[in-house]
DNA sequence: CCATGTGTACTATATAGCTAGTACACTAAT
DNA sequence: ATTAGTGTACTAGCTATATAGTACACATGG
């Protein structure tokens, strides 16, 4: 059987939010991820474990896997189970730029719905990254 | 009639995108205010004028105009037109701050948990910011 | 007051999205 | 080979979303 931990992370599910499951449970394991508390390795809850755990259909937690797996967060192996992924050294240049693109574009119309312009976000970042000695 | 100029912004839609027509509508809208393609005092086109340009029903430019208004993007004055409004002058300076530090921080952390830089997100930003303004 | 241009409200309907049900396929331990 | 555990595929139905149709209300200029 697999040797690998069982992360101890727990989800939480808000059925009143009016957010979709699914959508929950994948901004569960990226926040998870991007906080160290999932890490390269660690397998996550079964389809089935989670779907009785959140009293849920199976296939709603295949449907967050499977977009988790699309952002190369996550691997899926039939039959074995589903892990934290080795991070994103294996995907391709397009892909990433593609992301990173999509990242900026949302950054962007959220400032902009706040009245903020580009040079005012950019400026914002930059004094933010001296601030990390980054 | 409105005083006040009525903007040379041009609006494009995708329609196999699967990006809702509202949203689009939206989304240029902010990204031009961020861009300073539209600024304070603009008039935007007219609800059935964007309707009829675009070939899609008024009510779908109404939805879009909404979302903007609730946002404070923009303001609706009925007989009379939509015009983008000045939320320097609505809002105090550090609250304003520290929005925008909330945003940036935002957007450190999605990029960061994709496994982008900081840098590399300015980078995009500024990039994104120039094909904008041409 | 009237004509025209503006945004607004309400309803209807088609489409997409989310979840559930059920059955199948792969893997590993025995 | 069997069995129990894993992910997968397909379908269906309910719900929410997006858009359209139609009629109404306010603002401005003649």
């Amino acid at each position: 059987m697999a040797s690998r931990l069982k992360s101890t992370f727990r989800f939480h599910l808000d059925m009143h939010s009016g957010v979709p499951v699914y959508r929950q449970i994948v901004d569960q394991v990226r926040g998870a991820v991007a906080g160290c508390n999932l890490n390269a390795g660690d397998q996550l809850p079964t389809v089935r474990q989670l779907a009785v755990d959140l009293e849920i259909n199976p296939n709603t937690v295949v449907r967050a896997y499977r977009e988790l797996e699309y952002d190369g967060l996550l691997e899926t192996h039939q039959g074995t189970g589903t892990f934290i992924s080795d991070q994103k050294l294996h995907r391709p240049a397009d892909e990433r730029q593609r992301q990173l693109e999509q990242i900026a574009s949302d950054s962007i119309a959220r400032a902009g719905a706040a009245g903020f312009t580009i040079r005012e976000l950019i400026d914002q970042l930059r004094s933010a990254s001296e601030g990390r000695k980054q």
